[in-house]
RNA sequence: UGGGGUGUAGCCAAGCGGUAAGGCAACGGGUUUUGAUCCCGUCAUGCGGAGGUUCGAUCCCUCCCACCCCAGCCA
């Protein structure tokens, strides 16, 4: 390996030599999500690992839904996650997979369990089973049904499917060990009764796997090699082991955990973002703030963006907490290489000419991007009345200031250096208007006498300009790690997140914008024409990189 | 407390007995009609701690410490 090539990382290996020994024919893995909520940034890290191994080693990713728990999925969810799949770049092998098109399969198996002696149905309440279980302190103890013949069971586990047993009444349970220290063999449940209707199988069955006894085998089914989870599931290997060991399988899958990805200040999180949607907080899923791939999207990241902060984090079996600067940077450097410039007055301030005439009007043409001629350039039309921003004018300022000032001079982006004479003021004292002058030759030249701007301001025609609205972003929460200790989340968020700006003025060239393209205004960020609104609005994706604390002089 | 896992810079992360990669952030400097980009430079005598083995330890051994996950008929 040159020093040049990227390190590979544990999964990379583990493959690697499973294909090299012969072990691994043909490479399948499997991104298996719940259609309980919105994808998120989180799960963006396991489609990338998932999708990208197979890629790398030539192999097959299936989509599977893991729709095991009818409460809580849709339909809507099922769409929005093949949707987000997609738009990150990424193809399932075949048709989508699901969860319940298995479960005739699986209930066959939980009969073999029974007569094998290695499961039976268990009339413990849920009360009286979490009694039964025990603690980390204290081993659990046997059901009082654990020994009863299997021929009971099955006739027990048939009424639970016919619908003839309520709810919670009786549930299936792998017979194992309840004095393990691991919880998750002291005769977990393996089906439970749930007389709900599933998007997907209607109302033909009663009884629902748990995931425990429906991923392990769903992997067998596909015959996925390599079951990528996270850690959390690292307890359940055991579990999932000894399900395939005792079943007649058709393929052996094994499990590997990584860390899943976290980003400071971000939810990622199903439940609760589902709750932020459900009470308000934000306009929905897709709302620009969630960090939802739907949200990203709207926002204006790009799946390249995405995939590059995946690829930056890395995967490793670590817990860790990712600087959200780092997806900022991702998406920066995209959009500084592809967004092409543009400007646009978000807080307008008026400027007059006083010695451009009237009638005049110019065509000012601007590079559409300062590094790429091949992304040609644009054309602006200019005249006596410009809009400016608001910020960028003041009376007087220290020289740090590199903008307009009363008797300095500025350069206008693409356009003349102009010298401010006076600010026009209403009766409250606030600032109405500019006056200034250009400096004749200017476009394109230094000043012939040789008294050059300071700095660079954007501008927009007042005549040929376009109104819009612009919705700037901050961070949703105001703590690090928003719902940490005792803390509740929705009491962390950021009051300022959302910055809803009206009777800004764009460039004419934007009023035709297309839904899905970044640009950069300049001096101000990258923006994404909002896919919602019918009237001109742009969302912030993320401001420019400010290394001098532009609001600090 | 029983079981499982993880500790390398502010944040990610390589390293697999031969003398601490890379990225993000930060900080200097240069270029610039975007306070952007770009370019150059700085940034761990140190790898959770203490012992030990070895000519040599982030890496091997022992003990200790910290943090994360598990007591759903959620996934």
């Amino acid at each position: 390996m040159s020093s040049t090539d990227k390190p590979t990382n544990f999964l990379q290996n583990i493959i690697s030599e499973d294909v090299q020994s012969g072990k691994t024919k043909q490479l399948v893995t499997r991104f298996p999500p719940e259609p309980n909520g919105y994808l998120h940034i989180g799960h963006a890290k396991s489609i990338c690992l998932n999708f990208g191994l197979a890629q790398e080693f030539g192999g097959t990713c299936n989509l599977r839904f893991d729709d095991t728990n009818p409460e809580k999925e849709s339909q809507e969810y099922v769409d929005a996650i093949q949707k987000d799949i997609a738009w990150l770049g990424f193809e399932w092998n075949g048709e989508a997979k699901f969860a319940s098109n298995y479960f005739g399969q699986l209930f066959e198996w939980a009969q073999h369990l029974v007569r094998e002696g290695k499961a039976y149905v268990c009339e413990l309440s849920a009360e009286e089973s979490r009694e039964y279980r025990g603690d980390f302190t204290r081993p659990g103890k046997n059901s009082p049904y654990r020994d009863r013949p299997a021929e009971e069971s099955l006739d027990l586990l048939d009424k639970m499917k016919d619908g003839e047993l309520a709810e919670g009444s009786a549930s299936l349970r792998a017979k194992i060990d309840m004095s393990s220290g691991n919880m998750n063999l002291r005769d977990p449940v393996l089906y439970r009764i749930r007389h709900v209707s599933h998007h997907n199988t209607g109302d033909t069955w009663k009884i629902y796997p748990t995931y425990d006894f429906a991923h392990g085998q769903e992997d067998s089914i596909e015959g996925v090699t390599h079951s990528i989870c996270t850690l959390e599931f690292q307890d359940h290997k055991p579990l999932y082991e000894w399900l395939l060991e005792s079943m007649p399988v058709p393929s052996q899958p094994r499990q590997y955990e990584f860390a899943r990805l976290n980003l400071n200040y971000t939810i990622t999180s199903k439940r609760k973002l589902k709750a932020l949607v459900d009470s308000g907080v934000v306009d929905g899923w897709d709302d620009p703030r969630m960090p939802t791939i739907a949200g990203l999207r709207r926002r204006g990241y790009t799946a390249k963006a995405i995939r590059r902060l995946c690829d930056m984090a890395g995967v490793t079996r670590s817990d860790s907490v990712v600087d959200l600067g780092m997806l900022e940077f991702a998406i920066r450097d995209e959009l500084d290489k592809n967004a092409p410039r543009s400007m646009c007055v978000l807080r307008p301030l008026k400027l007059v000419l006083t010695n451009y005439p009237e009638d005049k009007t110019e065509v000012m043409t601007g590079p559409y991007h300062p590094q790429r001629d091949d992304m040609g350039f644009r054309e602006m039309p200019f005249s006596r009345e410009l809009w400016i921003e608001q910020e960028d004018f003041r009376e007087e300022a220290n020289k740090k200031f590199k903008r307009l000032v009363i008797g300095k001079r500025v350069r206008l982006r693409n356009a003349y250096i102009i010298e401010a004479d006076a600010a026009v003021k209403d009766a409250a004292g606030n600032i109405t208007e500019v006056h200034a002058r250009i400096i004749e030759n200017t476009v394109g030249n230094d000043p012939e006498d040789g008294i050059r701007a300071k700095g660079v301001i954007h501008w927009v025609d007042a005549p040929s300009a376009v109104s819009c609205a612009i919705n700037l972003f901050d961070r949703l929460f105001t703590h690090e790690s928003p719902g940490s200790g005792d803390e509740d989340f929705m009491e962390q968020l950021n009051p300022d997140s959302l910055v809803e700006l009206k009777g800004c003025y764009s460039e004419a060239s934007l009023a035709k914008a297309e839904i899905g393209k970044g640009f950069q205004f300049e001096r101000q960020g990258y923006f994404t024409r909002d896919s919602r609104s019918e009237d001109l609005v742009f969302n912030q994706t993320i401001g420019l990189r400010d290394s001098q604390g532009k609001f600090n002089s």
